[in-house]
DNA sequence: AATTTCAGTGAACGCCGTTAACTATCGCAA
DNA sequence: TTGCGATAGTTAACGGCGTTCACTGAAATT
């Protein structure tokens, strides 16, 4: 596969040429300002000619969102192999990319992170396949809890606990990371719930009627997350065990 | 205020009717699918005539989603009036009504507490005064959990760490909520931010590549949410105190 | 050189929000 | 009771949208 011919190459500028409009249009005016009229206008073209690329407008929509996702994880990759051998260092780095990145790029976030909708939902669909973006997305911030269980187990619910809580639920998981300790699948679960919370919280402007800045609170819940994830287990019984 | 008059009561249930149907389209469309015209067509009227009762789509969907935020925080206040006396078990009883609300409810909770859009916005922007539907929504989580800290203090970051972060941050809160003690505003904050994350996880199927079911993971961080506001504080430094 | 493939056009259909000009009715005051 | 202003509704129109269809012209293949 050494040569694409010359209609290849235009076809494949055409179509980033295409997201990049449809990106723009995101960015200045929100999901609802893509239009292939719009795009098409920008390029010098007439809009049925998009068709030619992609089979509809949510199709495109979909295909941005792809793109977007991988962005995020290369960006976070970055981060994290720019952060050192440490684990939890990585995961704090990732995790202050992440939200640098989202707090940056709003609509981007909303597209990916926020509601899907009937006519926008082409992600979500096809979603148990272990190639999803939000699987390889989700592998960026497993690996190093994993790792930083294999070093040293850290505090987390009695396993019992959450072996009868989660054991049957973590398929979709286990099919795209193998067999993860469940220490590490409720680990990474509660963790990336509690990240993606205050920065959806943040990016949706739900801290502004409570808070002027939220920048704070959220390297504090970092804190209090990576405290966690490096606290002993004291004994097996943390915070709340009742079975 | 007594009698209203015969023009009143007509504009009332014209206004009640167009936001019954702005409703119905939203459920079983998504908020792109609320359009005059559906509207008007739906009512047996013609699209320009909505504009006797609202300036714009726009105003009628923030209508609709300060509609949507009353109707939850009443549901909610109804939970915990039947959940009896005790602060913990109305907390309880509100975040699994409010993630009940949320799933039978998904375009509703993509309104109020998805991703503003520009033409989506109305609510965010006159977001700082204390009648805010965010703010009246948000009370309702704060006065349980203040109760619980004025019968006996819980586990919490070291209270000096928190005046630090988030003392200055406090404006909007304490404009809307008097003066809490910083203790009790953050594990609000840190409780409502993970109590969200969870449930918008859910709802806008993030979980769904890594999980099958996402009830009992919710009840499991409920345990673990509650256990911390149960937890005495050992002397005085918690999970992760670096100063 | 002939033919197939492919990118792009123009016209059209049926949606949409919104505005403008206009009509009929309702409710109130002289 | 008559008249009049406010109010609720209409039709027509503008510009924008996604999408389809029939068509053209150029590029690639044979």
């Amino acid at each position: 596969m050494a040569a694409p011919t010359r209609r290849e190459r235009l076809r494949k500028a055409a179509v980033a040429e295409i997201k990049d409009g449809a990106r723009r249009l995101l960015v200045t005016g929100g999901v609802d300002a893509i239009s292939l009229r719009a795009i098409a206008r920008d390029m010098g073209m007439t809009a049925p000619a998009i068709y030619r690329y992609f089979p509809s407008l949510e199709a495109l929509v979909a295909a941005l969102a792809g793109d977007l996702y991988d962005e995020l994880r290369l960006l976070l990759e970055t981060a994290r192999d720019d952060a050192g051998a440490e684990p939890v260092d990585q995961l704090l780095t990732m995790s202050r990319a992440f939200r640098a990145w989202s707090v940056a790029h709003p609509a981007e976030f909303g597209l990916i992170f926020g509601a899907p909708t009937p006519g926008r939902n082409a992600l979500v669909d096809g979603c148990v396949d272990p190639g999803h973006p939000g699987s390889r997305f989700g592998a960026v911030f497993i690996q190093p809890i994993l790792d930083l269980w294999r070093r040293s187990p850290f505090r987390t619910p009695p396993p019992e606990l959450l072996r009868q809580r989660l054991g049957g639920r973590l398929e979709p998981l286990r099919l795209s990371h193998g067999e993860l300790p469940v220490e590490v699948a409720y680990a990474f679960l509660s963790g990336w719930t509690r990240l993606y919370g205050l920065v959806a919280m943040e990016v949706f402007h739900q801290f502004d009627w409570a808070v002027t800045e939220a920048e704070e609170l959220f390297e504090l819940e970092l804190e209090m997350l990576t405290a966690q994830l490096l606290a002993d287990p004291p004994n097996q019984a943390p915070l709340g065990a009742k079975g």
